[in-house]
DNA sequence: AGCACGCCGACT
DNA sequence: GTCGGCGTGCTC
């Protein structure tokens, strides 16, 4: 009897494969196919085969195409997904569709697309490079590489500059070029690599170790002070696995913006190795020419954020994390996976080795180095020899006279850096004009209609605007609610921070960076050579600027008020607080100048400043974890979240009020605790309600969370509700 | 999730 | 008389 059933895996929120006749097509396990589903059509993968089924045979309908000319996905990332989607409560076949590039969701073929490819003519050989005008430098250099090479693909142009396809198609129009079609592929072009810095001891004793033990799984936390060359231990390391035939090394990111920055790095430093990069900027096209470069094995680094975890790369050989405490890496929607421990799972299936890089690590990673289930390395020493560590100190804002919001010492220190020539960098990490919008007589202040929160100003365009659901408004002219048209805009945010330096220092340069301010695509990057140059003095941001931007010349760092965290009901807020501080404060005296680091805020001797002042991540990392024991708090226990939305909160409680009383008979090893509301009650006009599960048995949980979602799936009033389970979560 | 069917209220 | 509200049910 012939297997003549297909189980296949579809984009829909039904936790179960569903069977059709393979109609004489012939297909592998991880195919993509397209099937009929209901009236419409549906993009499905191929999950298995059977010659049976327990629907109705002849209900059965036939694939309508099998892709044949696409690799189909390995098991081994089939698998990985499984168990994501089993682990995090998710339907499978979401899970699998939504790891896929969104071209590879779509109803038409997702064969490597054709590209131009651009060669000399006879002409063109004949002519020379100083015959183009100097001030076309990407045409020259164009020239200058046809000349080099035979054949230069539009991929490996965008690789020169990104002006180097127009060069190319004058360089046509002049006769000295033609193009034609070539199947897309990934070739790179003949260059230098970069010079080699030396190791210090440290960072040759850790890249000793991990190499010693190349072949198996281990977890090693490298845990480096801001600037003790992290990124060189990474690039060692992925030259020693890359010079195995064929390996591959997958390196993660927490964001956008600094793939770029490690790109061009590791670009520099592996000129002649295929690297691609996989993050939410790249063109639809683009993410599924690099996805397939991964998956074919062609592309031997992989540099992307979160979602690259699922990337299929047939010989994986290193996984590394940078960052790896950022929060990025949890995904906060649809299947709430973290990257980092899915990449603990994944190294661990393949019994490779996997490196957890950062300053601050998460405190879930610090305790199982303390326990042993991770290899600790730590780097110490500033890679530069020569650099210090910075001096911080915390002035009491109850005790100064603040003006507009800075108090003397800053701007003091301010103006000396002006004078030296050297550049300063201000922390505040709230966008806007200020926070809040207040009324002088009646104390009414602007809020959000949809979210529990208060509108932002935004003097710039003159708007009112909510950072959670994006709605904007007019800036009101009198009070709504008592008339008085004396309305102030309260407290401090980076547009008003820029304003107050501008006025106060009119001869500095200053730069602001936020979301605001970055929405252009370069802006960033524009800013970060201002900077570089030396053509800004001051630089005010926002936690964009806290991470991996190296400025030689930036000996001052200010932070302006971070107060709110240090007394937040978020049991993680002192942790995310005291990674984010240090990495700011890494920022300062990075070369041969030492650093000042100035802290405004209320309560200077917080044990957290504290700590911070000795830059010890060590003692308050341990002193946090003694903390999280005795009050029973991850790392010690395990926690899972029941969320739920509705536009009447009734619905909300209802719906939890059942889900608490079904946890409560299913499990005695899971406690659970009241429906209560988070933080953010309101948001998007959705009101919002969570339950919180919570045990020390990890395997319990599991059990109960999955007959919970069995049975809450029957229930009436699980679909008046929009509820999902977070395993977990990192925000409450 | 889509997309149907289905049974009750105000409109050309 | 029908257009359309969103409840309920199904998809191999």
């Amino acid at each position: 009897m012939p297997k003549t059933i297909l189980k296949i895996a579809l984009d829909v929120p039904l936790d179960r494969l569903f069977d059709y006749l393979s109609g004489g097509n012939v297909a592998q396990i991880g195919q993509r196919v397209l099937v009929p589903f209901g009236r419409r059509s549906q993009i499905g993968i191929v999950m298995g085969f059977a010659e049976t089924s327990e629907f109705p045979i002849e209900k059965l309908k036939p694939v309508t195409q099998v892709f044949v000319d696409e690799l189909p996905i390995n098991t081994e990332t089939l698998n990985l997904i499984k168990f994501s989607a089993d682990y995090y409560q998710y339907p499978f076949g979401q899970a699998l569709l939504s790891a896929l590039p969104s071209r590879l969701r779509q109803i038409a073929p997702a064969v490597s697309r054709k590209q131009f490819a651009y060669q000399l003519t006879e002409f063109g050989r004949t002519q020379s490079v100083d015959q183009i005008p100097k001030r076309q430098l990407v045409t020259r250099r164009v020239f200058e590489a046809l000349q080099a090479s035979e054949l230069l693909t539009e991929v490996e142009l965008d690789a020169i500059s990104s002006g180097a396809r127009k060069a190319a198609k004058q360089l046509v129009l002049d006769g000295w070029a033609s193009s034609k079609q070539v199947q897309a592929g990934l070739r790179v072009l003949e260059q230098q690599s970069a010079i080699e810095p030396d190791l210090n001891e440290e960072q040759a004793h850790a890249v000793e170790q991990i190499v010693q033990n190349s072949t198996e799984f281990k977890a090693w936390l490298l845990h480096g002070i801001t600037g003790s060359g992290k990124t060189e231990v990474y690039i060692r390391l992925m030259q020693h696995f890359l010079a195995s035939k064929d390996a591959q090394v997958l390196v993660l990111v927490p964001e956008i913006n600094l793939t770029p920055q490690l790109e061009s790095r590791f670009r520099s430093r592996f000129a002649n190795i295929p690297l691609v990069s996989l993050h939410s900027n790249l063109s639809e096209s683009e993410r599924l020419h690099h996805w397939q470069m991964a998956q074919s094995g062609a592309a031997k680094i992989v540099i992307g954020t979160r979602l690259s975890i699922f990337t299929p790369l047939p010989n994986l050989k290193l996984i590394i994390i940078d960052e790896e405490h950022d929060g990025s890496y949890k995904q906060q929607d649809s299947m709430r996976y973290h990257a980092r421990d899915i990449a603990l799972v994944r190294a661990k299936r393949l019994n490779i080795p996997v490196v957890l890089g950062s300053a601050t690590p998460a405190l879930e990673s610090w305790h199982n180095a303390t326990a042993n289930k991770y290899n600790l390395l730590s780097l110490n020493q500033r890679a530069v020899t020569a650099a210090q560590l910075p001096n911080i100190e915390c002035i009491d804002t109850t005790k100064v006279n603040l003006q507009q919001g800075l108090t003397p010492q800053l701007i003091t220190a301010l103006k000396l850096r002006l004078a030296r020539k050297e550049q300063s960098l201000l922390f505040i990490n709230r966008r806007g004009y200020s926070p809040v919008l207040l009324c002088s007589a009646c104390h009414w202040i602007a809020p959000c209609m949809r979210c529990s929160s208060r509108l932002v100003v935004h003097l710039g365009q003159r708007k009112l605007r909510c950072h959670h659901c994006g709605h904007e408004q007019k800036i009101p002219l009198q009070c709504p609610s008592c008339g008085n048209a004396d309305l102030h805009p309260t407290g401090h945010g980076t547009q008003r921070l820029e304003q107050t330096l501008a006025q106060l220092l009119p001869t500095a340069r200053i730069a602001r960076v936020d979301r605001d301010s970055i929405s252009r695509k370069n802006a960033l990057v524009e800013i970060l050579d201002k900077v570089h140059n030396q053509e800004i003095d001051i630089l005010v941001g926002t936690q964009m600027l806290a991470k991996g931007h190296d400025f030689p010349n930036l000996t001052l760092v200010g932070v302006i008020d971070t107060d709110s965290a240090l007394h937040s009901p978020d049991f993680r807020a002192s942790e995310r607080l005291f990674a984010q501080l240090m990495q700011v404060a890494g920022r300062a005296g990075r070369a041969d100048k030492a650093g000042q680091v100035i802290i405004q805020t209320q309560f200077p001797e917080h044990v957290l400043f504290n700590a911070l002042r000795s830059q010890d991540y060590v003692s308050y990392a341990n002193a946090m974890l003694q903390e999280r024991e005795q009050v029973q708090f991850p790392p010690y226990v395990f926690m899972a979240l029941l969320r739920a939305e509705a536009n009447d909160f009734a619905l909300v409680q209802q719906f939890l009020n059942h889900a608490f009383k079904l946890v409560r008979d299913l499990s005695t090893d899971v406690t659970v605790y009241d429906p209560i509301r988070p933080q953010m009650e309101r948001l998007k006009g959705m009101e919002r309600g969570h339950v919180l599960m919570q045990t020390s048995n990890r395997g319990a949980l599991q059990k109960l969370l999955r007959n919970l979602v069995s049975q809450l799936r029957g229930q009436a009033i699980a679909a008046k509700v929009r509820w999902a389970i977070d395993v977990d979560p990192l925000e409450f």
